[in-house]
RNA sequence: CGGGGUAUAGCUCAGCCUGGUAGAGCGCUAGCUUUGGGAGCUAGAUGUCGAGAGUUCGAAUCCCUCUACCCCGACCA
């Protein structure tokens, strides 16, 4: 590509509500531009870079023997009624009607489509196993975009479905996914790790996701120092204490706390740690409320309270006028001792062997000191309820967990026969009888990759490319070529033998001074520079500096082709 | 959804409190000089001040309504 032909558009200035580094240098290079909230248009250079992540994304999902296929992104609602969705989706789903006031949605997803594709296609075993894969845009109707295309409404995603006779076939594909996975991202030259996930409300058994690690990320991973063992936070197992609970030495004692509520406002007044202190909490239970206790410098893990047989699937805390109701004290106070025997009180592991710990008095102003479980507080049953943090045991085993940043760009999933079931796919067994469909699904965030890619490798300069997504790989900078006739001669006479040999290669022709044309190169992080000077011609040289490297070399005609041979 | 903020040139923003000729930097156009790390000088073009309604002799500025965008908030027990 010439780049006197092409729409190179970066600038210096970048507007004051781009948070993350990935958003910034997109914004900078010229690679998106925002239409609306969580809307970009790509720029042809930002095109290039999603292009090339979608060809490797691609090529391993052929190799690994998906079949592509591509489906409406707008789906009528009679389908999305028939698995329930239509309602159950939420906020996310952007719906319209058309001229004749029929509704339809924009796809978040196509567990739907797909399905209802498969019913019409599939109709004997002999046809399967199949995987269809599609790459195309989505629409989530998220309540705060944000960081750019990392978090848009609109994005590129890759979904694969996959259908089975078994759950052993499901499960040979789903592995098949995790490995074409792992390909696709140690191709793209990614820090990334695949994590155990929760499979959230639609319950199937394993599932895994892709995290590419970096500080910004918006999700927490637990990972084993000591094995391969790594969890979505929300996933990660808190291990039993090692310990037992020790036997009470304290009196119950009331103390007063006239203004401390948190357990860092009493642990600092009453001169007690944190982990000495019980935190409860009140929510609301499928049938009246429910207490839930964890040690003070702990945390409740949303995703397994959600998963307690006395909570809803998503449950809600109570509010002060409903703790007021039940307990007679506000929210800061509470705590197991001489909690009304209706409140099931379901306390972590940890918080189990606690003993003459500090909790709330259920009285306005005043909380308990030497508190014991059993001889004070009633304890209904030991769950694992907390976050896991730093340091704690690995759930295998082997090592100690410890806490990362990551992004999101994949997902793999065994659904089962939710979606075959409620849509009636089936196909006939080898007996002759019907059988339900089992499904896989398999996500990857195209162009969140290349955010998440950015936020990896990038300098001072801007960004630093992984080859295999870099818009260019070589840039040939021309130094004033009006000066010296041959510069532009021997420049073109490159450019066509690297072109030849199928090297991608740019040719910055734009007539820009050398220090505007090489802060623009390092901006939009081409990986391999050749400057072609005056000077060199008359050396018979080229400089040659990697976008990595803070040094240049010079080198021959030959050199330079044998570095991209 | 609740709270807060912003909306002015192509871009990034100042001006608004205290009403009175529309501003800066970058970018853009032309000329001259310059030419290996985002050049300098000179001259120039560019505005529905988000929309609507109001107060006023007069509104970017004050009041009201609307819209868009951004930030914060889902554990405090």
């Amino acid at each position: 590509m010439r780049l006197s032909k092409f729409h190179l558009a970066t600038v210096k200035e970048v507007p004051a509500d781009a948070e993350i580094v990935s958003h910034q240098l997109m914004l900078r290079a010229g690679m998106i531009r925002k239409l609306a909230a969580g809307l970009y248009t790509w720029s042809p250079l930002g095109l290039r870079v999603l292009r090339k992540v979608e060809a490797v994304v691609r090529e391993e999902m052929n190799r690994a023997g998906a079949i592509e296929v591509l489906m409406p992104a707008v789906q009528p609602r009679e389908l999305w009624e028939e698995t329930g969705r239509w309602e159950k989706f939420g906020g996310q789903l952007l719906k319209m009607k058309d001229r004749k006031e029929a509704w339809y949605c924009f796809g978040p997803t196509h567990e739907e489509v797909v399905t209802d594709f498969a019913r019409a296609e599939l109709h004997s075993y002999k046809q399967l196993p199949l995987n269809f894969y599609q790459i195309q845009t989505k629409f989530r109707d998220e309540i705060r975009p944000r960081f750019g295309v990392m978090r848009a409404r609109e994005f590129l995603m890759k979904d694969a479905y996959s259908f089975h006779l078994s759950a052993e076939c499901l499960e040979r594909e789903y592995w098949n996914m995790y490995n074409a996975y792992t390909r696709i991202f140690t191709r793209l030259e990614l820090k990334f790790r695949p994590v155990q996930a929760d499979a959230g409300a639609i319950g199937g058994s394993v599932t895994h996701e892709f995290h590419v690690l970096a500080e910004s990320g918006e999700d927490a991973i637990a990972f084993s120092d000591g094995s391969d063992y790594a969890a979505n936070v929300e996933k990660a197992e808190a291990m039993a204490p090692a310990t037992g609970r020790t036997a009470p030495a304290a009196a119950l004692e009331r103390v007063a706390t006239p203004t401390q509520r948190s357990i860092d406002e009493v642990s600092g007044f009453l001169g007690v740690a944190a982990a000495g202190c019980l935190k409860t909490i009140l929510v609301r239970g499928n049938d009246g409320l429910v207490a839930l206790c964890v040690r003070g410098d702990h945390e409740i893990n949303e995703i397994k309270a959600s998963k307690l047989a006395e909570l809803p699937g998503e449950p809600v805390l109570a509010d002060e006028a409903e703790i007021v109701k039940a307990l007679g004290c506000k929210p800061g106070f509470i705590g197991p001792v001489g909690l009304p025997d209706s409140i099931p009180v379901i306390v972590d592991r940890d918080a189990a062997v606690l003993a003459d710990f500090v909790c709330g008095g259920n009285q306005d102003g005043s909380h308990y000191r030497g508190a014991n479980w059993l001889r004070d507080a009633r304890l209904s049953r030991v769950e694992d309820l907390r976050k896991v943090v730093d340091g704690d045991a690995s759930p295998d085993g082997k090592g100690q967990i410890r806490l990362a940043r990551g992004i999101e760009v994949g997902h793999v999933f065994q659904l089962g026969t939710k979606y075959a079931e409620a849509l009636n796919a089936s196909v006939i067994d080898q007996s002759g009888k019907s059988q339900v469909l089992a499904m896989g699904c398999y996500g990857i965030g195209v162009s969140r990759i290349v955010a998440a890619a950015i936020e990896q490798n990038f300098d001072a300069a801007g960004i630093v490319w992984p080859e295999p997504m870099a818009p260019w790989r070589v840039v040939l900078c021309l130094i004033n070529p009006k000066n010296d006739t041959n510069v532009a001669a021997v420049a073109d006479a490159l450019y066509a033998d690297l072109q030849a040999r199928g090297v991608d290669v740019a040719l910055d022709d734009r007539g820009l001074r050398a220090g505007g044309m090489f802060a623009d190169m390092e901006l939009i992080g081409i990986p391999h520079r050749v400057v072609v000077s005056e000077r060199g011609v008359a050396a018979g040289t080229f400089e040659y500096r990697a976008r990595r490297d803070s040094e240049s070399r010079q080198l021959s005609r030959d050199e330079v082709l044998a570095l991209f041979a």
